[in-house]
DNA sequence: ATGGGACCTCCAGTAACTGGAGGTTCAAGG
DNA sequence: CCTTGAACCTCCAGTTACTGGAGGTCCCAT
């Protein structure tokens, strides 16, 4: 049995992370010590594993959710998973191609910089008015609600 | 001089967003009819608009106060825009190349399910265990806090 | 027995909004 | 002039996926 600080380091998940997928019910309320500690088994290990690995592949924790449920009874067919899975591949498409059109129009502006003043800058007349852009419209991405943590050092 | 809803209108960006704008400094505080209600001149309008296509080009909100900041006298010189636009570039650039190995990942899961149960999915498999992955580690993005909004009907 | 690191709960804050409740104001029509 | 009703006002809570701190308890090695 693990306590939350090795199962922090067995899995690089922040221990308040932890506590935080098991108040929305993500992870199960853990076997408890004497003291009130939580002590974690193998299967809970595994479980955040999965999530972790869904949540680094851009997983919203909703669709994370789901893909438990399905997971946890191996007789059901596969289907969903698949769908959300390839869901999930458009987002990411979808996100990749207006990440390239903001890439070009930021060049663009970069470009076109002389470094002068603000005055006759580019960049800032470009961002001013889009009519200096190339694409009609930008489309921006939807979030996807990474997280992000800055890099950390092995618990060595 | 425009009412908060012809403001929103003109330029595309919702009321409660606008006020938010308002209570974070963004937008200085218009002057306001005798009944309280706000009103916007054309510099109101145009300091909007900026902001607006900032956050399209996916600028987070204190590099637009950072922006706004130069726009607003233009004799300093230009080179803190370009430098904020050149980090934005990076930040895009980033973000493409870990989507486009998420992608990667994700045709690959999908590419190999044979529609039975979950217990041969290869989905799930993939998504239990990073080793099937061929990026040695999947970097997400940070988040770069976009705005979403979902298809809008003009207010016509 | 004691020290200190790891643990506990609760709460607030992050980014950038979004929406609702409950109450005013504006402008147009009668 | 008065009445509607849409648009406005303020304040507050919720969203997503965490993160961090305060203040207090527990575990275990010496
Ligand atoms: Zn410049
Ligand atoms: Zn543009
Ligand atoms: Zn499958
Ligand atoms: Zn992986």
């Amino acid at each position: 049995m693990l306590a939350i600080g090795q199962l922090s380091a067995e899995t690089g998940t922040k221990v308040p992370t932890i506590r935080y997928y098991e108040d929305i019910g993500l992870l199960p309320q853990p076997e408890r010590t004497a003291g009130n500690q939580r002590r974690y088994g193998k299967r809970q290990v595994d479980r955040l594993r999965f999530i972790r690995h869904c949540r680094d592949l851009g997983f919203p924790l909703s669709d994370i959710r789901a893909l438990l449920d399905l997971s946890d009874d191996p007789d059901r067919s596969c289907a969903s998973a698949d769908t959300i899975a390839r869901h999930q591949l458009r987002e990411v498409e979808r996100r990749l191609a207006s990440l390239a059109s903001l890439r070009q129009e930021l060049c663009r502006m970069i470009d076109q910089c002389a470094g002068g003043t603000v005055a006759d800058c580019h960049v800032i007349e470009s961002l001013a008015d889009h009519a200096h852009c190339i694409a009609d419209r930008h489309m921006t991405p939807a979030p996807m609600e990474q997280h992000v943590d800055p890099p950390r050092r092995d618990p060595a």
